[in-house]
DNA sequence: AGTGAAACGACCGTAGA
DNA sequence: TCTACGGTCGTTTCACT
């Protein structure tokens, strides 16, 4: 037996997710309102054969096509990631903040920090708020606040690389 | 003086993004190849009208609609965050830390990390190496690896609650 | 799972208020 | 910046492979 785990061949391998289905989202994550006829020519496939893999990956939750929105331009210009640490059940605190309509991103972890959020405040007053509305959650036992000065990258092509 | 800064009205009044671009935004969101037609009877405008804002929230950078995929089901099973140490020109390191293909989301942060870092990989023997390709960066000082448990919320609504 | 064809609907450019 | 309209192209359904 291996100490190291290597690849099982290559990503997807056993999902249903070949190459063409993968060339497909490549051209979608370019421009998720080009047609469905421009992508079969760009991928060998029919017009109805593109709309087919495309509902079946939206069905199955392994892709969506949205609109994203830069929240700097929109006037909420304080973002942050919150380290929180917390005790009890991870999966109840990580909920409560979820619920939470500011948090756009939330997920357990294993480190330092047992949850991470990502928040978007319209200003440093709101921010304030907001972090002492997820300290006073019970089981939560510490939040560090990294306030976001520049992003650098924000891509959202996982997994056709 | 204030001691706290307030909200200067509204959020995103200094931008031309009145109510209506708002509500285009959120038809967007929820189906990011829904027709102009539809969002027009939904704003109450013209399809002319929704397609010209539309086209101006993109070149503006506001909007962009694209495929987001889920990197779990398309074999990408090791997800983390990086929180990095270090000093000199963090623009120039960060950058650096951009670039790498496995770095999907990547920014200057002000607290006890220096830059966080989100990266997906195939498994665990990738994370290792990537960790690694990172610490080797000139001007890395230290990294913490926080490994995702479990996704509680993703959100890509900026903007528009 | 894929193709092809016909009816329908969406998109795009232009003109005009 | 919006509406109105006509030409073009994309999408949908269905029968077939």
């Amino acid at each position: 037996m291996p100490l190291t785990s290597q690849p099982a061949g290559s990503p997807a391998a056993n999902s249903g997710i070949d190459a063409v289905s993968k060339a497909i989202i490549e051209q979608l994550q370019e421009d998720g309102r080009r047609s469905y006829a421009a992508i079969g020519k760009a991928v060998g496939l029919s017009e109805a054969a593109v709309r087919q893999r495309v509902q079946k990956l939206m069905d199955g939750g392994i892709m969506q096509i949205v609109a994203v929105t830069d929240p700097m331009q929109l006037g909420f210009s304080r973002q942050a990631m919150l380290g929180v640490k917390a005790e009890a059940d991870l999966l109840a605190v990580s909920d409560e903040i979820a619920a939470i309509p500011q948090v756009d991103y939330c997920l357990v972890t294993a480190g330092s920090f047992d949850i991470l959020a990502e928040v978007v405040c319209e200003n440093d007053h709101d921010l304030m708020l907001l972090v002492n509305q997820i300290r006073s959650i019970p089981g939560v036992r510490s939040t560090e606040t990294f306030m976001y000065l520049s992003l650098r990258k924000q891509e959202y092509n996982w997994g056709t690389r």
